[in-house]
DNA sequence: TGTACATCAGTGAACGCGCGTTCACTGATGTAC
DNA sequence: TGTACATCAGTGAACGCGCGTTCACTGATGTAC
């Protein structure tokens, strides 16, 4: 039967959250079209009234991930302590504990890259990140320093998850948050080599 | 046809080195155990004479790519700039460009992590990694920044494989070596905060 | 405003395919005499 | 040392299963008159 278009608006973002949802918790080849649709109640056939390919949903449902995590990373830094507040955030037990919910970087694009798939979508939402780091940090050579962060929190999050033992997870989580935010203070003044 | 003990234990080591690498380039989910045996001229069935699964063989390789890195941590760090020769070798190019023969915390580990079924044997790795790293640093507070400096190799690698763009892939790399060689020479003097 | 009809979101069976695993079988090797 | 036989690595067909995708169909919605 034919639905409103309204309907099939909304159908086609539940389609997508679910995606997202599962292409972080589960990876993307683990992820079925069927078992996904189900979820929603609905029947997998109808998938292809709203993407061409599981391959278009996967960029969708990448690129929505990817702001959903901007706004994230911009409403920590919109604090007193910008730097402070985003790291508190992102190296905690809670996004450790949800990739589902979390920085799709960790999960989706780490998937993608490693198979030789990179999307250029990737490439925005890392440029993004970059900028708003290198804009809360102070002193010489910002733009390095926020290419130094950002891959220590990707490395930090991701290294947290594949730990068995949580003492070393913790640990992993407040080592890297701790040492970041001293050298994120401390303007990387270091003289650089000859 | 029955076999010598040697071939059996040759042809055990050629399916771990094999999957080892398949799972590291295509991921392990992606992975059939059907393509890999026919890529050592075998029939599939004569997997189950060497592995009681294909998580078995999942264990295995992991362990056996960790070892393989644990030499090149070693081989690294056994020159005369230690640190210094790890980050060159690690964030280098041909390292990006071939996870099938690289760090297994970036592919195969952070796999298993992000699917919630995190391995004892990453623990092991981390833990030997960090070791390393904090033998070679000097001042305050070597593990914490060991655990920073591991976390950002581990992340800028993944990084630099998922963006498409080949001048912000290089950048990442370079940025984060250049960034950690400096951190790790100036002892991390920072004052702790109170 | 009321009626006739075209549209198309969603249904559910079916397609070929590759997956992990099982199993009866083969035949050279290793062992026992 | 030579012979008889048990072992078992590897073969290849088959198992049920879920995958991504296709397709004829349904029937309420949106449109045209």
């Amino acid at each position: 039967m034919r639905y409103s278009q309204e309907h099939k608006a909304q159908t086609y973002r539940r389609i997508v959250k679910e995606a997202s949802a599962r292409f972080r918790r589960d990876g993307v080849a683990a992820t079925g079209l069927q078992p996904l649709m189900k979820a929603l109640g609905l029947t997998h056939g109808g998938f292809y009234a709203h993407f061409e390919s599981k391959q278009a949903l996967v960029e969708t449902a990448l690129q929505d991930a990817t702001a959903e995590m901007q706004e994230v990373f911009a409403a920590a830094t919109a604090t007193p302590k910008p730097i402070e507040s985003l790291l508190e955030r992102y190296l905690s037990e809670a996004h450790r504990d949800h990739p589902e919910r979390g920085c799709p970087l960790t999960t989706i694009a780490a998937e993608l890259g490693q198979r030789g798939e990179p999307s250029e979508s990737v490439d925005a939402a890392v440029l993004n990140r970059l900028a708003i780091i290198a804009s809360h940090l102070s002193g010489e050579n910002r733009e390095a320093r926020a290419v130094s962060m950002l891959s220590a929190m990707v490395g930090a999050l991701i290294l947290s998850r594949s730990v068995k033992d949580s003492a070393l997870s913790n640990r992993i989580l407040q080592d890297a948050k701790r040492r970041l935010a001293l050298e994120s203070e401390h303007g990387g003044g270091y003289p650089e080599k000859p």
